[in-house]
DNA sequence: CGCACGTGGTTTTTT
DNA sequence: ACCACGTGCG
């Protein structure tokens, strides 16, 4: 049994492309993720490179651990010598190795997003900034928008009062950061890259090390993270990226698809390899994806095929609300699950998280167990966070951000006034938070508090990692404030959990790392855990489109293919950004292997208002041959609201699944909920109204054509 | 210190 | 409609 057996001949030829950088624009099913794992295996069996020379860096750490799976089982070797892991984990391995070369302590913390908002608030206090104006949030986004492009504050451009002022708060964070020996995410990339491109020796020490560079899901990459990769590929180095630019959905957060094209361009990359046989759907849903995504203009172009039969057309639903289409989907289900299809091979896929609600109350009235995906993760929980703040302080007295956080949780009668006078002192010395504590006399409390920490470092040294969260967690006293909470007792599980986890990260990392408090911190940081557990039920599967990219269901539910929520109305202000929902609905679309249902509702209930729909374009843009309308195609009558104002236009109320009403039309014809036709916009529903008589306006949605005002008394309607 | 109330925001997410 | 966060009072 050879490694290559059963390799299709663009999968081949893509796993043994003899030495020179490759690009592989694999398509959704194509079996990518094969592709890069034998890449390696066979760069390793023929003896063209060592473990030691390959590095292969992936988005998520489920990624890095499926692609390690995947090489231990291809190759019997011992695959400690390659650095497989996501640009955050290798980047910090490095920062690690080099922390003196870096600027960094070597007990360097990594801040998650929450802390780091925390802290930017801090440095906006300690700036004496206008919170209102200079809103955290944008702050962040801001900082962290500069360092993916690889840019410190002096070399950020200001142009005005207000970029002005928001470089000095990214400078202010920085020196905050590097005062508390912490770094964010984005300091990960940026520190290593300017390690690399400073320090030639360092560099030419990788470059000579990692032959074969392999990436995942480069449509993904940032410009950072390029940069990043070139650095670290030398002339004796390859590049081996594999991606699909149809599925690029990550633009909001940096993502630049143009990567692939530089890419291109700038390793004069001779082969270009296609996968284009997909192995996972049947030939209409391929066949639906490929019609949409063809709509896109900017492509690299690829058209997947089947060797799979034509199967089931699409079913298409249009129910009169959101409640409805949530009771339909329970109902179809139950359907499914009776057929013999297990739940956990099914899901529902939404736009937006706002969207789950309804449906997980349907499926809660029907019984049907349901997973929801998203939301908070382990290491992110408040109680596991608060744990953590204690163990960082033991690790790294100067992290401020850890001091503040638990100094007085549970409380032990440190107020904020002290807290305050700690903050000045601190301000005066130049020193941590912690060491300011440590000297401020009179206060008994605080005093106790520093005490306790200075106390849990000499008492934990040298401890079993689980022994010291143990003991920092009976110490801290956080098991017994919530012994004495009412709702506590799920909170000491989780902290249980965490003995439970550190004593597992030491089971599993070998070597020096594996009893380092350091590393287990930086592990929770970058590894923020699985976001809930309740495996083992077959439940079925519930998550935005986003969540969905990667994995595959025997049957999928695209559900609320409405204009404005998906396409996303925030998405047509945004360049590229119509393309971007087009691209993620091809990615909804392909997720299903045999059955795919696309539904659609008249109204739903958004930000507590009625809205009045019209279907989603994306239903259009795929032949109607495939698809398989479960109710009338109505096309005329979008929306019946449950009742009109008796008067006027005022807008109406939502309807209930429980209450179908006649809607009863005003004195002009119309009533709101109505579709419309006209001569130049085309088809609409009437949205909402104001005026009467002569001078009546009506609010039309022509879907594509945008949101209209127009007045009853010129405009040429005609009830659709 | 903890709760009650008011206010703003509400697409998508990993590290 | 709903949630998260911040302020002010008891």
């Amino acid at each position: 049994m050879s490694l290559l057996d059963n390799l299709n001949p663009e999968q081949l030829a893509a796993v043994t492309l003899p030495n020179q950088h490759a690009l592989i624009l694999a398509g959704a099913g194509s079996g990518k993720t094969r592709v890069l794992t034998t890449r390696i295996a066979w760069l390793i069996q023929t003896g063209n490179v060592s473990p030691n020379g390959i590095l292969a860096v992936t988005f998520t750490n489920k990624a890095a651990r499926e692609m390690l799976t995947r090489i231990s089982a291809q190759l019997p070797i011992n695959t400690r010598g390659m650095w497989v892991g996501t640009f955050h984990g290798l980047c910090n391995r490095m920062l690690r190795t080099h922390y003196r070369d870096a600027g960094l302590p070597q007990l360097f913390q990594i801040m998650d997003s929450q802390d780091q908002l925390s802290a930017i608030k801090r440095v906006l206090k300690a700036m004496n900034v206008d919170e209102e104006k200079f809103q955290p949030r944008q702050m962040q986004y801001f900082i962290n928008g500069a360092k993916e492009e690889g840019r410190r504050a002096a070399q950020v451009e200001a142009y005005d009062d207000f970029s002005r002022r928001s470089v000095e708060i990214y400078a202010g964070y920085d020196e905050q950061c590097q005062r508390e020996g912490v770094v964010d995410f984005s300091e990960l990339l940026l520190r290593s890259f300017e390690l690399l491109s400073r320090n030639e020796v360092l560099r030419d020490h990788y470059r000579n090390r990692f032959r074969h560079v392999l990436v995942d899901e480069f449509q993904d990459t940032n410009r950072l993270q390029y940069r990043w990769l070139k650095l670290l590929t030398g002339p004796n180095s390859f590049l081996f990226c594999v991606g699909d630019d149809d599925q690029s959905i990550y633009r909001f957060r940096g993502a630049n698809v143009g990567n692939m094209a530089d890419f291109e361009r700038d390793y004069q990359v001779q082969n270009i390899i296609r996968l284009e046989q997909n192995y996972r759907s049947h030939g209409h849903i391929l066949a639906a994806a490929n019609a949409l995504i063809s709509n896109n203009a900017r492509r690299l172009g690829k058209n997947l095929w089947t060797a799979a039969g034509e199967g089931e057309q699409l079913r298409v639903y249009e129910a009169q609300s959101d409640g409805y289409e949530a009771a339909w989907i329970a109902e179809e289900v139950q359907n499914l699950v009776k057929e013999g299809h297990a739940r956990r091979d099914i899901a529902v896929l939404y736009r937006s998280n706002a969207q789950s609600r309804l449906i997980e109350h349907a499926l809660f009235s029907q019984g049907i167990p349901y997973r929801v995906y998203g939301g908070l993760r382990f290491f992110e929980r408040l109680e596991i966070k608060h744990a953590l703040a204690y163990l960082r302080l033991i690790a790294s007295p100067d992290d401020d951000g850890a001091f503040l956080r638990v100094v007085n949780f549970p409380t032990r009668g440190i107020g904020t006034r002290t807290i305050e006078q700690v903050q000045d002192a601190a301000k005066v010395t130049g020193g941590s938070l912690f060491a300011a504590a440590s000297h401020l006399t009179g206060k008994a409390a605080l005093t106790a508090f520093t005490r306790m920490i200075e106390a849990l470092r000499t008492e934990t040294a040298g401890l079993q990692l689980k022994e010291v969260v143990e003991h920092m967690l009976d110490r801290s006293g956080l098991i017994r404030h919530y012994e004495n909470e009412k709702e506590g007792a799920d909170r000491i599980e989780n902290l249980n959990e965490l003995v439970n986890a550190a004593a597992l990260f030491v089971q599993e990392t070998e070597g020096e790392d594996s009893n380092n408090l350091a590393s287990f911190l930086a592990h929770a940081a970058l590894e923020s855990g699985e976001n809930q557990a309740a495996e083992g039920t077959d439940a079925l599967q519930l998550m935005t489109v986003h969540t969905a990219k990667g994995l595959e269901f025997f049957a999928v539910f695209v559900t609320g293919l409405e204009e404005g929520l998906f396409p996303h109305e925030q998405s047509a202000s945004e360049d590229d950004g119509l393309e971007e929902e087009r691209r993620l609905m091809y990615v909804a679309i392909t997720r299903a292997r045999e059955r795919l249902y696309l539904s659609f509702t008249q109204t739903r209930m958004l930000h507590g208002q009625t809205r009045y729909n019209v279907a989603s374009r994306f239903i259009d843009e795929i032949p109607a041959g495939l698809l398989k309308w479960l109710t009338p195609r109505l096309r005329g009558q979008m929306a019946q609201p449950a009742w009109s104002e008796p008067s006027g236009w005022a807008a109406s109320a939502a309807s209930t699944p429980s209450r179908k009403a006649a809607a009863p039309q005003n004195a002009h014809g119309y009533r709101i909920g109505q579709a419309v036709m006209h001569a130049k916009f085309g088809q609409g529903v009437i949205v909402s109204a104001e005026g009467q008589g002569a001078d009546a306006r009506l609010q039309i949605n022509f879907g594509r054509q945008g949101m209209k005002w127009l007045a009853l008394e010129y405009a040429k309607l005609t009830p659709a």
